[in-house]
DNA sequence: CAAGCCTAATACCGGTGGGGTATCAGGGCG
DNA sequence: CGCCCTGATACCCCACCGGTATTAGGCTTG
């Protein structure tokens, strides 16, 4: 039994928008055709997908195993598209991607280590894996234990504590040192909200953000807080104070690829340097 | 630009045979439309894939690089139609992949302990990954470092020290242990090969093999000899003697499987039995 | 050196199936 | 009660996939 990815994408469609007229726009085609496709979708598989309802529908069981599913395997196709195409132009230059924010230094030092050309891509935070599992990137600069390393090779790069960000205002900018039960809960600081994969939030007091820049406004208003990896110096705004938090786990900063990228320069780079705390791969 | 997978695998398989007539009799279809597809495939990438020469075609870069990645999502694809049935089937069971000769007094423990049904595939060496991959298994026994985790959450079950197994003929069969060095280049014992993903071998002095038990017969013959865990019963033939090996790296069996596969009861299983020795995940 | 083959590419044709429009069916809501 | 909004069905058309026949170009071979 082999699907095709039209059916694939159709699905997904659908299943975004739980809507058989709304997905069919989306997907440039009349309503009508999508249907008869997504029926033939759960006679091929013998599996019902939806749960048709006045109203719309709704993912069954097996539907909401097919979306996580089929969006990989698309992402795996489309990432067979880009990485195919840069294969084949002679000069290529490696794409990393990384998110605003990361420190900066870092990254300036492993790039003015390595000959071969870089470019450099930037993106939200949590977009990074998403980059490279559909072949927009070669590889990306991620954080353990916050991003999902699953399915790549890694070469850390530097450990370090956190650091909880807050108003300057605030009492707790004057302390030396916080601790997480302290910064966890803090009445009036209430922890940001991002959103999910499918891009709802979770439910929460704190504000719903999308973007770092947006947290950071936020905090220099006054109305948030956050922990994040020392280094991080896009936090430091005047509006802002940084307090070491004793009991965070540290953080590392790494390289992420996934099997079979070029990254050999890049990797032979970053260890050669001394900003490489742990020669593990 | 968006492929369909029908492309993907027809690409497959010429990069397979790199002969459009026989890639188009293992496709059922014949030459023409092959040659076609193929060629619409170049145009839409952007990117000559194959070298046409009189007596078959070569692959370019970028036609290795699309091989490699075709064949990751084609699995991903094939993941999503197995994963999708199952999950619409109501009382369908965990399915487990083991190599034939892994430790089943471990595997034995553990279903014992879970009260779920839980299905049990054998499979030969190196395969797991692949039944995980594409679908056919939920969970799978793998042994690190020796297995390509790449992608897998992982639970470890048991570390142990490896042997060395050796003809009982053989002046090794002596002997209390062994290092490394003095099996890796033993005169007349020489390592067996093991065929690549794409079938070949590659070069070397010891024979080939395929399957576990050839392996076994050629130790029983006297014509190799093999390194594996030291738990590894299957291999106690009357012929065959185990010594171990004093520097040989641990080696720790574990469980694998894709993220968001429905393995919490049997993680949790191995949890709770003293068969855990290491609970990272 | 020419004939014959083995390769992939091209030309052309027919049928399947995917997409379009028009319409139906049924439940919620005014 | 009737309207509207939903997805399903009916029907048609044509694009595209696959088939057969043929061409083009090298390498082998007598």
């Amino acid at each position: 039994m082999d699907l095709e990815t039209r059916e694939l994408r159709y699905f997904v469609a659908l299943a975004e928008e739980l809507h058989f007229g709304r997905a069919a726009a989306r997907l440039g085609i009349a309503q009508p055709p999508l249907s008869r496709a997504i029926h033939q979708l759960e006679r091929r598989l013998g599996v019902r997908l939806l749960d048709r309802d006045r109203r719309g529908a709704a993912l069954t069981d097996a539907g909401r195993v097919l979306l996580r599913e089929a969006r990989s395997a698309l992402d795996a196709v489309e990432a067979a598209v880009h990485r195919t195409r840069r294969a084949g132009d002679p000069d290529r230059p490696l794409v990393l991607v990384t998110k605003a924010g990361a420190s900066h230094e870092l990254l300036r030092a492993l790039l003015d280590e390595v000959s071969d050309p870089v470019e450099v891509l930037l993106c939200e935070v949590g977009e990074q894996a998403h980059r490279l599992r559909d072949g927009q990137a070669d590889v990306a600069i991620m954080h353990r234990p916050y991003d999902d390393l699953a399915g790549f090779e890694t070469q850390d790069l530097r450990t370090e504590g956190q650091v909880a960000i807050v108003p300057a205002a605030h009492p707790l900018a004057e302390r030396e040192s916080v601790t997480l039960a302290e910064v966890s809960d803090v009445p009036g600081l209430p922890i940001a909200r991002w959103p999910r994969l499918d891009g709802t939030y979770p439910d929460g007091p704190g504000p719903e953000v999308r973007t770092q820049s947006q947290l950071a406004q936020l905090v220099a208003l006054g109305l948030t807080l956050l922990v994040i990896p020392a280094s991080s110096r896009a936090w430091q705004w005047p509006e802002h104070v940084a307090v070491p938090v004793v009991d965070a786990p540290d953080v590392t900063t790494l390289l992420a690829w996934p099997p079979g990228a070029p990254v050999g320069p890049l990797v032979e780079a970053a260890r050669r340097r001394d900003l490489v705390a742990d020669g593990s791969a």
